[in-house]
DNA sequence: CTCAGTGCAAAACTTTTGCATTTGC
DNA sequence: GCAAATGCAAAAGTTTTGCACTGAG
């Protein structure tokens, strides 16, 4: 079954989006082990990803530019997304409660994103 | 200058976005079009989005499938999302407050979006 | 006339996949 | 040995773009 082996690269990319605040994409991710793990595949880094997904270990936290940008802190917390710089960054979770009909809806995770522009881009 | 002309089609666009609460793609609302309306072209529709979420007339809701999800609807209203089918639906917006150090972040948009399973993909 | 908007098709990109090979157990 | 994980490269799919043409003002 998907996931049930050991694998070197597999931590490796999880150490690696976990030792960030960037909310990284895929791509960086695999920009910053290529160096000194030449032998990695981005095919490799995108498996994983999806892998985390699935397992609840990482989340997707917007599309920006077109690219998927990641989080491997998935405790409860909501984010600023600039607009102009593609910058993302951490804020304190509001507390929300689901209001209207929920039909039925079985949430497991709820994203609150703030779309707007950071200090240096306003300037 | 961009979007100062009127357009035949980009009101076609624009009405189609906004006559459903599906919260389509960009491919969605060309493949509607496209019947009564065989010359129109899938980069007209790309285009005009674009002109739309620039001036806040419609925002992206999520990325489902690899797709770019659209809402014309802005008012404020939070998202429920289905891992699963991909439906998107409709919820009110619970009421927030911006927590914790915002840094000088200039919010002009709040997406509040749950991911999870609707009635449907739960039996 | 001038510049915005469009069709068409190619290009650009991200993400996924198939297959042969390697690795974990 | 078997199934999972990976590298590599090709494929798939969405989104963007260049260019010549059309339409609005």
């Amino acid at each position: 079954m998907k996931g049930s082996n050991y694998s070197s690269k597999r931590e490796l990319i999880y150490s690696t989006l976990c030792s960030t605040k960037s909310h990284p994409s895929a791509k960086w991710v695999y920009e910053q082990l290529k160096e000194d793990h030449p032998d990695l595949s981005l095919g490799t880094v995108y498996r994983n990803i999806a892998l985390f997904k699935e397992n609840g270990k990482a989340v997707a936290v917007a599309n920006i530019l077109g690219e998927e940008r990641l989080d491997g802190d998935t405790s409860a917390h909501a984010h600023l997304v600039c607009k102009c710089c593609g910058k993302i960054e951490d804020v304190d979770m509001p507390s929300l409660t689901l209001k209207g009909d929920t039909k039925g809806f079985n949430t497991d995770f709820v994203a609150v994103t703030y779309f707007g522009t950071c200090t240096e881009c306003s300037e």
